[in-house]
Parts: C-alpha cells; structure tokens; sequence
RNA sequence: GGGUCGGUACUCAAGCGGUCAACGAGGGCUGACUGUAAAUCAGCUGGCUUUACGCCUACGGGGGUUCGAGUCCCUCCCGGCCCA
C-alpha cells in the first residue's frame, strides 16, 4: 500500500506512492484541512480543481456535529461532504492541547467539554477508533496526548508514554471493530531527544501503517524542529509512510521534506487566506530548486523565506494595484479588486483568497516533487 | 415669533466642575495566525517632540464665573420637535 518511489541523492528527501481506497496518493504531499467537513469556503467541486489528492478532517469535531448516526446514515464521511478522494482524520488528539481549558485527561481517556453547550464528550482513544471508522475515511490517526511548550520534563513524559499505552488500546481495538483505514501512530516527546526516540522506538514495536510526528509547532522555538526531525526520522522505518501534523510554513516544509518527510497539513494557508494574508511567489515559475536557501530570512521581522513572500491584502497599498493576484487560478482578478471585496466584506474575499493560498501551497508540493524527480532537492 | 431638547475627535455616541486629548462602538492603519472554539485576536488612531506622570491645539462662536470649565452663567449661530 506504500512504496518509495525515488530516494533523493542530495537529502532525505523521497518520491512516494501511497495507495488507498480511494485513490493514489502521490508524495511528499499537502492535506488542506477540513476540519468539520468542509474545507472553509470552499465547495467540494473548487477543491478537486485545486487536485489536493487528499483532504484532512476531524474525529472530535465531526463526532460533536453532526455526530456519527448522521454521517453513517449519509453513507459516510466522503458522501456526505461530497469528496471522493482519500481522506485522513485527526484522532482528537490535538484538541487535547487545543481546548486544554476545556479537558480532563484521565488514564481511561480525555472527557471534553464543548465550550459552546457545556455538553460533555467522553473521548477514550477506543471511541476515536471507532468514530473513524464509522467515517469511513482512509487513514485515521492514533488517539494522542498532545502537550504544549513549555512543559515540566516529567510531564512531556507522561504525555508521551500515556500516547504509547494509548497507541497500543487503538491497534487493538482497531483489530476488535475489523476497521479498514490505514492507522498510524504518532511521536511525542516534546522537545527531548530521549524522549522522542523512546516513542519512536515503542511505536515502530506495534506495526503502524505510517508514523506521524505530533507535537509540534505547540510553542517552542521554531528552531527546535529539525532536532526533532533528525531525531525522530532516523528511528521511523523507510518503507512506512511519515507524517509531520500541523506543519507549517513554506519553507519549513521544504526542510522538512529534505529530512524525509511525505505528508502535511496545515491550517496557514486556508486561515491566513480568511484573514487576508496571501503567500505569492517570488518568480512567476516557482522554483524550489532554491530550496537550500529557503530557510535563510530576509532579515529579523520578515517571515519570507527566500522563494515566496506574503502579503496583506487588506493594506492600503493594495487599493489601486490593478495586477493580478496570481498567474494561475486568479490571474483574470486584480490585487485592487481582491483588497476592495476584504474592506467591503464580501464573502467572495475570503473564498478567492483560500483558492489562492491553496493553490500556492499545492503547487509548492508538485514542484516539490518535480524538483525531487529532477535530482535538485 | 414662543417653548423645548440638542450641537463632543473621520462617524455615531458617553461625559453632569479637577484624575479629560476626553468611555464605548464603527471606520481607518498595522501586526499575529502552524494535526481550526479562529470571517479570529492584538496594538495604534488630534499635533509636536528628548514618545514623556512633557508641551501645544481642541468638546458650535464669543464673553463670563472659578484656583480650575467639555461640564456652571450670559449671548449669538445652527439643528430637531411642539405651539402660533
């Protein structure tokens, strides 16, 4: 079901193919996040366009709304949203640090409280297993205890080895309920060397389908990544399919991948897009061959990496900038235009906006790819 | 013409003698967002400057009272409503 395709010469970096029910899944690749089944302001026909090869959603908040009967009676998660291609869920395991405020973590399980109602959810990593696989998605994910920066050393341990016990009750209750996703585990450990290779090393015993690394981009010094990375990949097995949650920015992507990482997602560029925050590259035809150079920034304050900058449409400047907004999928709507529907509140603001960012992000992963083919990344 | 209520910063709108360059909201400007409680959140928004418990200019105009006035008094101008 997983296979490398073409291990790079210059980095970690590897071609991919992972197959599943619904479809061919061809790496390193971006998941946009559709949280509670929609990516927001995007319909289901705009997305395929976009051809994200697949999407993410989430256990926790698609068991609160509209809840498991509903979807079941849908025929399923891809049916009901609409989307035929494969889809990967979160466990509920973010929403561990996430809703932190609104959680109470026992050995059984975490039980949430939906700050909305005041509802409780009870969520034991058993439940998430069984959730997912009522969703009918294609990959689910272990149910994790996420923990932030900072965190007391004996507490980042706890998390980490309470995501161990957890990752064992969800391989065998995942055996019990005869579920067809791909499930995978993912490593804790915070910040820790010791710690993240104990979780990798316990993890790789239960035979995952794939390995994410979780617990990340939680807090702590952005330049405590690649530790994390070198650490942890060099414990994950090369023939399994690996996974960094809720990364990130272009260029820590790039990196990422260049330590032999095949899949992401993340929110940046569908929230940022909401928020007017547009990432444009510097050349017209994106160039990632550069990437050796994308994590030098242009100087302290500018988020840029050296292929790609970002912009806020919303700043005045924009007003009377009658280019286009992109090359691509905007190229016939003016930065003018796109600055005016943000000031106004058109609704339209923020669906071309996430179009846009999407689109950028995609198209970083295909050349991503193209560039790992050519021999230059 | 008489009566009455009101005129506050870009807009709306608090303020009822000192702690008022003036609450709050909107608007404007800028920034932040990393497995989505996020169409959210934060800062700035009279001028100047050594950005400071600093100096100017300001609450319709003018004149008073007072140590001190956006706040009290007189008067003028303008607006709403009522009566003629």
């Amino acid at each position: 079901m997983f296979s490398v395709v073409k291990k790079s010469k210059k980095s970690a970096a590897r071609l991919t193919e992972l197959k599943t029910r619904h479809g061919i899944i061809r790496g390193p690749f971006f998941m946009p996040v559709a949280t509670k089944a929609a990516v927001k302001n995007i319909s289901a026909e705009e997305l395929v366009v976009l051809e994200p090869q697949i999407i993410l959603s989430n256990t926790y908040h698609l068991m609160l709304a509209p809840g498991t009967p509903i979807i079941k009676r849908a025929g399923g998660l891809h049916a009901f949203m609409q989307w035929s291609g494969p889809i990967l869920t979160d466990s509920g395991g973010f929403q561990v640090f996430s809703l932190s405020k609104f959680r109470k973590i026992t050995e059984h399980g975490v039980q949430f409280a939906d700050p909305s109602s005041g509802t409780r959810y009870l969520l034991p990593p058993e439940k998430s297993m069984t959730v997912q696989h009522e969703l009918g998605v294609d990959i689910a994910m272990a149910f994790d205890d996420v923990i932030g920066y900072p965190a007391e050393y004996a507490a980042v341990e706890q998390a980490m080895q309470r995501t161990t016990r957890w990752a064992k009750r969800c391989i065998a209750h995942k055996k019990k309920i005869k579920a067809k996703y791909a499930l995978f585990g993912i490593v804790q450990g915070g910040t820790h060397k010791q710690l993240r290779l104990e979780s990798a090393r316990e993890l790789v015993k239960l035979n995952f389908d794939g390995y994410a690394i979780g617990g990340v981009a939680v807090g702590e010094p952005r330049n405590k990544m690649k530790n994390i990375l070198n650490w942890t990949v060099a414990e994950l097995p090369e023939t399994k399919p690996r996974y960094l949650m809720g990364l990130g920015r272009p260029e820590e992507i790039v990196t990422a991948v260049q330590h032999g990482i095949d899949m992401f997602d993340c929110v940046i560029p569908t929230r940022e897009a909401r928020h007017g925050r547009l990432y444009i590259w510097k050349n017209p035809s994106p160039a990632p061959r550069q990437a050796r150079g994308t994590l030098s920034r242009k100087g302290r304050g500018t988020r840029e990496g050296t292929f790609y900058k970002t912009i806020n449409i919303t700043n005045a400047k924009f007003a009377k900038d009658f280019s286009p907004i992109n090359q691509t999928n905007l190229k016939q709507y003016s930065k003018a235009y796109l600055h005016h529907l943000f000031k106004t509140q058109e609704p339209l603001a923020m669906r071309l906006a996430t179009l846009h960012n999407l689109e950028f992000y995609l198209t970083l992963m295909a050349d991503i790819r193209k560039n790992i083919q050519k021999g230059l990344l």
